[in-house]
DNA sequence: TCTTTTTATTAAACTAGTTTATTTTTTTCG
DNA sequence: CGAAAAAAATAAACTAGTTTAATAAAAAGA
């Protein structure tokens, strides 16, 4: 029962996954649909679980004092998605941006089912160097430089993005995206 | 021998050291000291260190096309720093700012130190954690803010810190930081 | 399909932050 | 200490990005 969720740990562990391997990962998931713009979880919620989508798109993002949002990641198929400041109340927001089907987990639980720590390290050690990467780009690139790279690095998300969510996404309003967009094509 | 680097351990541990622990600690770290504004790695290097800072204040920075640099993490006494990316090459520069002492450690013999891997991950989790905080300062925070937030959380590294170290940190130029505090002595 | 709602575009006036250059202040070091 | 170098302040012209508002285009849904 080769699943795009047994998949994933494959690659994590590095190896074929024995049969109660499988049974135990498949156990210890709970399958769990959203329709389109749904709330996950919100600001100040108990925080105690990680998602890893099977169908759709999800944001992670914040809203700031005055009310404006700002998305921090997303996650498709395959992805895995959640607050790693567990257990601590998280302060971000969970939503769909379409209609999604996600595989939800407690955070001890996962715990229990990777036994070799080094894999969870590593693991956080790549989320932790996707981040550097992205805030180094946020601080000393343009809007339009963090657009390109975008496009080039993620296309197929690009293209499944409204454009308001990737002007957030770029810390940048949706008016200035628009008019860097109608540059690029002037250019072209 | 109640060092600063052994409490740094017990605090990891979240215990005291046997007399075994604190001789295997002390003997796996190398003491390294550097003048001021003297290069410890550069951009390319291999990056297998880890350093702990016993004296004197570091700089973590890189430099984008352009030339610019902008600092990315200070470390001051008692604190770790280095790239996380170990093992693979650092795209980052690492400088002291203050004469320093530090202890160094290779990212292999400092793994097999914390035989207890959780207290590894929840360390990681703690550095990615603060850098998920300033990511979201930066992109949400106009400079002014950042300033506030880094003097009120930090008001020590701030006092130690040239004005352009922390302009560069805060993404700004030192112009800018310049007219920020001339602006804020004005309020008072 | 047609109406309503959501998303994207465009324009114009504005603000945050940059650049370049000059001057002043502080630090370094022989 | 005194000279030289490094850091900080100030000014002025500039650019990147915001805000508000109005219009156009696309998507949703009855």
């Amino acid at each position: 029962m080769e699943s795009i969720l047994t998949k994933y740990f494959e690659r994590i562990y590095g190896r074929n996954l024995t049969i109660d391997e499988e049974a135990s990962i498949l156990n210890s998931f709970k399958l769990e649909t959203f329709k389109k713009k749904q709330l996950v979880f919100s600001n100040g919620d108990a925080n105690t679980k990680h998602y890893f989508v099977t169908k759709g798109l999800l944001r992670l993002y914040i809203i700031d004092p005055l009310g404006k949002e700002f998305n921090v990641l997303f996650a498709k198929e395959g992805q895995m998605i959640g607050d790693l400041a567990t257990p601590l109340p998280t302060s971000f927001f969970l939503e769909t941006i379409e209609e999604s089907s996600v595989f939800s987990i407690e955070d001890d639980q996962l715990r229990d089912l990777t036994s070799d720590f080094s894999k969870i390290v590593a693991t956080i050690k790549r989320s932790y160097i996707f981040l550097q990467k992205r805030y180094i780009s946020i601080l000393s690139k343009t809007a339009e430089e963090n657009y390109e790279d975008l496009i080039t690095e993620y296309p197929d998300l690009v293209k499944r993005l409204p454009q308001y969510h990737i002007s957030s996404y770029l810390g940048v309003t949706s008016v200035f995206l628009s008019q860097i967009m109608a540059k690029r094509a002037r250019k072209r």
